[in-house]
DNA sequence: CATCAAGCGGATATGGAATATCCGCTTGCC
DNA sequence: GGCAAGCGGATATTCCATATCCGCTTGATG
């Protein structure tokens, strides 16, 4: 199996007009924006108007909106891939397992569409999948290392990894307007549930939020109600 | 006997008639069932339907959608409530903050429209609100006993036990089919984060997911696309 | 047991939002 | 200068949830 040789989507198509070409460029980079900034939920007319350009203009160069996920977000998860390789070669094993967590909710903190890319098992299927089982074992080998060097606790898990940057990554989506670092106070008591050094407790990065702020984050929804 | 007057929701109306009451009763057992079963995003539609009755008959006793979800959810998130004032009762603190969570937890482990209620700021506005205005101070009873006890972290904070909560309900949801009881795991772990006593750590409650569980979890979703 | 308002069912109208197309006009390219 | 390629964006299409309407049925009342 090999990569897709050609560099983007030129395949077998006569090249594109300059302007064309262009409008695809302008497509694409308002695509990256809007995708980052408010979800995968954005619809294709949305990027094109983002993009200065008309609907059908979107609509000529992509079939739909999962052809744009595609085309940005599998680079995006390799993001991902390349923090899962950084943290398995991080000299120190413990250090490891903190770099892939907070290297993996530091790239979903800044774009959203990847945290929802990740989390939800629902757009842009294939390619997507294929990282995500490129990264599995690099995660697998993370978690060996530190409980061979027995820095984490030995019931740890490989799985357990990935479920609790879900759960982070919940926190993070959440407050991501009133506090935005708030999940990594989360973080590190999480970490200091796994630490096998039981000495010393981690200071808590963030200051936790008040009763008011609680309130407004779980009161003050952004998300869409289904209704 | 008769005669119950305005006792409940009948304000001026004339009482309702006896086939009339009894499918109210219906209405509200199915809403209740559907709700706990698929959350909040069924219809009114769905409600008659495994009610038993037709559509209209919904919608001539309640206007709408979030009429019914008041009439449920209030209740529900008033157990919410108990397992709060429950948990403050405790004899032992710790006890206390684990109770909390793990009460809390296993109500919405039961119900997922109780979940999407308490996670979700969207429907049921003002009542359920209130009730959440009610729980945080108990909340902070609970986190401050324990504190006082030296039985938790001194840098632990009230919203801290809200926000864990938030993050473990979105494990609990994903995994609900495959796994349901996983998000005891890292509630264990969190615990284990939290805690004073460093000294031994907690037996983990429930295996960890294999990599092809995991896989399987984060892919198959049964969470509709926005798109 | 006759009467009739209250209640019922469910086909269907309404509304809204996202997706996708079409067509008359413009523009890069040879 | 000619014309295929490209463009804009109004609009058709699809889908789905919400809500209504109306001819038929039924419980309550005298």
């Amino acid at each position: 199996m090999y990569r897709d040789d050609m560099s983007d989507g030129d395949r077998a198509h006569p090249p594109l007009r300059k302007d064309a070409a262009a409008n695809r460029e302008r497509l694409l980079r308002a695509a990256s924006d809007l995708f980052a900034e408010r979800g995968l939920e954005v619809t294709l007319n949305d990027i094109a108007h983002h993009a200065g350009v008309g609907v059908g203009t979107a609509y000529r160069r992509f079939a739909n909106k999962e052809e744009v996920i595609d085309a940005l977000l599998e680079e995006r998860m390799a993001g991902v891939e390349d923090v899962a390789r950084e943290a398995a070669a991080d000299p120190d094993p413990w250090d490891g397992v903190v770099h892939f967590l907070e290297g993996a909710l530091a790239l979903q903190h800044g774009d959203r569409g990847l945290a929802e890319m990740m989390n939800n098992p629902v757009l842009g299927d294939a390619r997507v999948d294929e990282v995500r089982e490129r990264i599995a074992p690099i995660v697998t080998e993370i978690v060996e290392r530190a409980k061979a060097a027995g820095v984490v606790r030995p019931d740890l898990d490989q799985s357990d990894l990935i479920f609790v940057q879900l759960a982070l990554s919940t926190v993070m989506e959440r407050t991501q307007v009133l506090a935005p670092d708030l999940y990594r106070r989360y973080l590190a008591l999480f970490l200091d549930g796994i630490r096998t050094d039981r000495e010393t407790l981690t200071t808590l990065p963030t200051r936790a939020l008040s009763s008011q702020e609680t309130h407004e984050v779980m009161t003050r929804g952004r998300r869409r109600a289904r209704s």
